[in-house]
DNA sequence: TTCTGTGCAAATCTTTTGCATGGCA
DNA sequence: TGCCATGCAAAAGATTTGCACAGAA
């Protein structure tokens, strides 16, 4: 579905200024509002940042859009199917790892009597560059 | 090990005002800001918000108190044993589970090659009692 | 025309800093 | 005395809101 469908289905008008963003969050996977704000800037030079946290609130309540609350600065990326981030605390990269997350939670929602809602779970951990730089 | 002690052990002088923050630290599991500026107030009528920000922040470098990215607002708590936050979205009830991760973690760092730092992993859910009210 | 979305500026929070004061080793 | 910690006020940052205007249905 491209980024236009996404936002009509959602019953939100796909303004230049919303696809600009959601651009961003599908090139990089994941965008600061400082990423966001610097890169629209070049396409947008008045683009306004009440705009960009205005959309960003309407699209996180849509759920077309997730934050990922893990670093001091949160990001934000399109939602998406179930997976890990792996932060890591040494050199701060953020990536998305493909891991399906159900048998863990499943266990959680038997022994909880609860339902997991995450699609979505972060780690912190130190990356294989960064453990090597160790070894040296 | 008291309170007391786990500052001094960090090198932390033992003020009346941290104290405070853990003490109301450990009697409510975690806490907001606000939780502790209007807790603290009753006790420290001018205690103020500036030395409650550099004292988390302060205990947060020493590892003491960790911070819980889950919810808008942050949560602190202090630190302990690996184990589960589960925060439940309809009736915003944030608890701890008591859980062994490192099955899940191991799997990770061997998938990725990585090491996973986390002691704490969090999970967004409905919990029981707000299950239990949608099946009436 | 009627809505919805945008930009700008102001208002409101949140968090950090600078500095003078106070208390404890 | 010499630190370290505190309180207060100001500064700096982050986020939201009000309002008038612009553009698409």
């Amino acid at each position: 579905m491209s980024n236009i469908d996404l936002l009509k289905s959602n019953s939100l008008k796909a303004t230049p200024q919303r696809l600009c963003v959601l651009d961003i969050l599908e090139d990089c996977g994941h965008a600061t509002l400082d990423d966001i704000q610097t890169i629209t800037r070049e396409k947008f030079p008045t683009l306004s940042i009440s705009t960009i946290y205005r959309n960003l609130n309407e699209m996180i309540e849509k759920g077309i859009v997730s934050e990922i609350k893990i670093t001091r600065k949160q990001h934000f990326e399109i939602s998406k199917e179930k997976h890990l981030h792996l932060y890591c605390k040494e050199c701060g990269k953020l990536e998305d790892f493909d891991f399906k997350t159900e048998s863990f939670t499943k266990e959680i929602e038997k022994l909880a009597n609860c339902k997991v809602l995450n699609d979505v779970v972060n780690l912190e951990i130190i990356c294989e560059d960064c453990l090597k730089k160790h070894n040296k």
